[in-house]
RNA sequence: UGUCUGAUGGUGUAAUGGUAGCACAACAGAUUUUGGUUCUGUUUGUCCAGGUUCGAAUCCUGGUCAGACAA
């Protein structure tokens, strides 16, 4: 490693939130180097119009122009091929396998952490840092993930794949901030154009904010492969006809086109039969779930009948749990019932604020 | 072929003479670094032709269509 104890890599997405972190990190007396991604291409111009988040052509023309004016060295990284081979390639597996992806936390651990912890090594940058709204503290021998200060912008939740090696040299120069102040320093900064401009949100890569036209692109010939299957009841009563099983995921309700007098939820996805099983709201619930793919940041292992919190998508409310291991799976054991338990989806330990572990929903 | 019943937005229904309502669906917006959820809002309807009435989804006549029963 470089006897540079002051160098970070800083990943600027074009956005608010990455290029106050690099200009706290400039402030704070680092030799600070930006790296922007090129990750995927858009063919439509409709995502321009949005302004999308982190990855378009613009947003690196920005974060090019921001480090020009704080005075950082700035580099642009392709990364097409290597999130086409991971990330994009896990999220069509993933719906074909009736399953639904967290693209957000693939990318962050195999894209962002994956490809900037080598880069830094290249750079002889000793630290990385990104705009994300969580903390990491050393403590026990071990680097502890935990919540952001701004608990409605609290990020935590898509890193829990991080790994130790990975935490070791991270910085979220936002984990102590609001926001709120982050925006209003960029206003103050003369920043207005940041500190307008539109949350990142939806799928970075899927223009259109429409998942399934993608699959289709990504799938050719995908309707004739799967095509139309049945829409059942939990009694097994074929209510009507779906496009086809990877267009839906469990607990959808919108989008279905079938009216049946009362609010019906996707509850089972069958890929063998190409069922999609529709039920009440109440139907949704379930108590326990395994999870597998676990990825270990406060303790070094987890001992049988471990009490947590999970956290089963990104805006839900903890809930409390038990954690019985079970080999290389878990299984989760919560005290209130869940509901719409998603396979593909990441189940997430928390201990306080701190970041016990995490898995993929089985 | 006869008799009876029924026909309301995309779907299922309410309103028995007095502004056509509800649920679901659809669409749009809000929320949101995943999908989904949630919230708010919007669009769309009285089978057709006559008649009675100040006024008809509602009553009358004829037609069309559907279901049931009869043969």
């Amino acid at each position: 490693m470089s006897t540079n104890k002051r160098k970070v890599l800083v990943c600027l997405s074009g956005g608010i939130d990455s290029s106050l972190a690099a200009l706290f990190l400039k402030k704070q007396g680092y030799e600070v180097h930006g790296v922007t991604f090129r990750t995927w291409d858009y063919v439509t111009e409709s995502c321009w119009e949005k302004q999308k988040g982190c990855c378009s052509i613009e947003s690196i023309v920005e974060a090019k122009q921001f480090a020009e004016k704080i005075g950082i060295t700035h580099q642009v990284l392709d990364l097409r091929e290597h999130f086409k081979k991971t990330v994009i390639n896990e999220f069509v597996n993933e719906y074909l396998a009736g399953r639904t992806p967290n693209p957000c936390v693939r990318c962050n651990a195999e894209t962002k952490w994956g490809e900037v912890m080598s880069l830094a090594d290249e750079l002889g940058c000793n630290y990385v840092s990104t705009g994300h709204y969580a903390q990491v503290r050393g403590e026990n021998d071990r680097f502890i993930l935990s919540q952001g200060m701004d608990e409605t912008k609290d990020q935590s939740y898509f890193l829990w794949m991080l790994t130790q090696e990975n935490l070791a040299r991270t910085i979220f120069p936002l984990g102590k901030w609001k926001k709120a102040d982050i925006k209003k320093m960029a206003a103050e900064r003369g920043l207005v154009k940041l500190a307008e401009k539109r949350e990142s949100q939806e799928i970075c890569f899927i223009p259109k904010n429409d998942y399934r036209d993608f699959l289709k692109e990504q799938v050719p010939g995908l309707d004739s492969k799967i095509g139309e299957g049945n829409f059942i009841s939990m009694e097994g009563k074929v209510l009507g006809q779906h496009k086809g099983y990877p267009y839906y995921t469990i607990g959808q309700r919108k989008g279905l086109g079938i009216a049946l007098g009362e609010p019906r939820f996707v509850v089972d996805i069958r890929t063998r039969t190409n069922e999609i099983v529709l039920g009440s709201y109440n139907d949704l619930e379930k108590k326990s779930l395994k999870i597998k793919n676990i990825n270990l940041i406060k303790y070094p292992e987890i001992k049988d009948g471990m009490q947590t919190d999970v956290k089963i998508r990104f805006r839900s409310k903890p809930v409390k749990a038990t954690i019985f291991t079970e080999n290389e799976s878990y299984i989760i054991v919560t005290h209130q019932p869940l509901y719409a338990v998603t396979p593909g989806q990441s189940a997430v330990f928390y201990e306080g604020h701190d970041i016990v572990g995490g898995g993929i929903i089985v």
